[in-house]
DNA sequence: CGTGTGCATTCACCTATGTTAATTAAGGGA
DNA sequence: TCCCTTAATTAACATAGGTGAATGCACACG
């Protein structure tokens, strides 16, 4: 699929979009391509931009105080990520963002998301509708980390995102799930046993 | 404080609103009060409303399949709370929210949050921005569950939403940190041993 | 081709939280 | 006021997941 075909699908799911304002949309962004392995923020510094993933996949990660990663989002083709508060309020970012292969990217600067907002009714509906979409993933989210054991929540995430479970490290899908690499392994274990 | 007052400073804390159009927001609301135990959304109906909390506590939960509740969101004064997503979609939703004492509650349906949006830029750009910041919160509060014990985490909420704390029987304070009440009882005694 | 670095697995042991059940305290309605 | 229901506490025991350490594997790099 085309890299614009990615974009304006994802966008004419929310909202009516003609091809005059999709290259106004696209005229705000800039290309990028990361590394695998490469930083798209870290924190402790200002996220400048949000990113739309066209191709490859990110993970959005803090750091505890014993320098344990806990992985908040992971984010593959036709997700937006960034480290959203320090995006909006320029303030430092509390997530650090690492391409987990190597991806492309669609950046939209701070000053670019205002101006969209600002100045196109239908992308400030576009990106309310998206985070409307966002915060009622992340209540599932923690509804299901509270209803489920790490073991229901991985077969979950199997079967509702294969794309995610095939393409990313075990032991960052583990950080997901909130729990350690050696406890997906157990869990896989004893999953493979039952299945014989 | 007067109660448009307290609507009036929550709007104002994020786009400059003259007094007409807040007229007009208020307008897209009714007023309703709540006795403690009733529902203002069962799980299963469509949330046909969202409501800002003009006093009061409600408690918004899904209940699985064993029958336990999972406190994802305790709403205060100045708290919107719905099930979004059925609000959104008119699909049924999965909490159930509860009033947890006596609150009066700005009512405003599916239809007038559309109003709002499509008609008056300056709404559409307030519900953007306080999605955004509901979505940092809830991103927050994951990385949280993740990297934090339970012990650490009620420490945190006593610190940093004492009203909250103070005005929620214990076992919903213990489901909205993903314990239980006995849990969180043993937890208590262990801080209060270790301060004497 | 070796070889080193990091990932996945396994195991033995540990700990926080869950479970069950009994006891007490508190609040709401006749 | 009394009673009944529900909330909070406590304790003994169970368990999911964490911890630390050892092993094997694989792929990138010389």
């Amino acid at each position: 699929m085309d890299k614009l075909d990615i974009l304006q699908k994802h966008i004419s799911l929310k909202v009516d979009i003609d091809s005059a304002d999709l290259d106004r949309f696209v005229a705000l962004t800039t290309p990028r391509t990361i590394e695998k392995g490469e930083f798209f923020i870290r924190s402790g510094q200002v996220a400048r931009y949000q990113a739309f993933v066209l191709k490859g996949v990110l993970a959005s990660y803090s750091i505890d105080t014993k320098g344990e990663k806990h992985v908040v989002q992971i984010a593959i083709e036709g997700h937006w990520i960034s480290d959203l508060y320090s995006f909006l309020s320029k303030e430092p970012a509390v997530f650090t963002i690492e391409a987990l292969e190597k991806s492309e990217l669609l950046l939209m600067s701070n000053e670019n998301h205002e101006r969209a907002c600002d100045e196109i009714p239908v992308f400030e509906r576009f990106f309310r509708l998206l985070t409307q979409n966002a915060l009622v993933h992340h209540q599932r989210r923690i509804s299901h980390i509270y209803s489920e054991s790490a073991e229901d929540r991985y077969l979950n995430l199997i079967k509702e995102k294969p794309e995610i479970a095939q393409s990313v490290p075990q032991h960052y899908l583990a950080s997901f799930l909130g729990i350690k690499p050696q406890s997906l392994s157990r869990i896989r274990k004893k999953i493979a046993e039952n299945a014989r």
